[in-house]
DNA sequence: GCCAACGTTGGC
DNA sequence: GCCAACGTTGGC
């Protein structure tokens, strides 16, 4: 089983509208990147467990947990004209873009914030942290792969 | 709201 | 295929 940290803004999206889908599902549209794109279509699988962040706010950071619950399909609203992230290049019959369903399972007890990420992985530069995307300078990945030492590492700090 | 970083587009 | 221009992301 692998993990993922996926990013969404709190004011779009964010894990307490998760929690109050119906079932707890949602499907992840609008991902417009080609490797994140990649990941969701080929690599993502159901059982696997995912940070869910929160970007673009005061404090960003991690704030809870979802897991995967339909793998990779094509993303329907890229071929809505009326749809936000509607793509003319994106063809029925030959998809351009893909989504996971993720579905709740809960809230941490506390955000764990980019700042005290940031600072763990400068403090230790050999632990897991220091290769975690997120803390990358510059980084913009919207969805990126967890290891299992990272993972465990940050649920440790809750 | 600013702007650095980076991905994408399109002219050549 | 190069690369300048442009658009977007996302921290601050």
């Amino acid at each position: 089983m692998a993990h993922w940290l996926m990013k969404s803004e709190p004011d779009a999206f964010g894990i307490d509208d998760l929690a109050a889908r119906p079932s707890q599902t949602e499907p992840w549209d609008g991902v417009r990147n080609y490797q994140a794109r990649n990941m969701m279509r080929d690599a993502m699988r159901v059982g696997d467990t995912v940070f869910f962040y929160h970007s673009n706010t005061k404090a960003p950071g991690i704030v809870g947990i979802a897991e995967v619950v339909r793998e990779g399909y094509p993303d329907h609203t890229a071929f809505d004209p009326d749809a936000k992230y509607y793509d003319p290049k994106s063809d029925p019959s030959d998809p351009r873009w893909f989504m996971v369903d993720l579905k709740y399972v809960r809230h941490l007890r506390r955000t764990i914030t980019l700042t005290e990420l940031k600072a763990l992985g400068q403090r230790d530069p050999d632990g897991p942290l220091a290769d975690l995307p997120l803390v990358r300078r510059g980084n913009r990945l919207s969805i990126m792969p967890v290891t299992e030492a990272q993972w465990a590492l940050i649920l440790d700090l809750e």
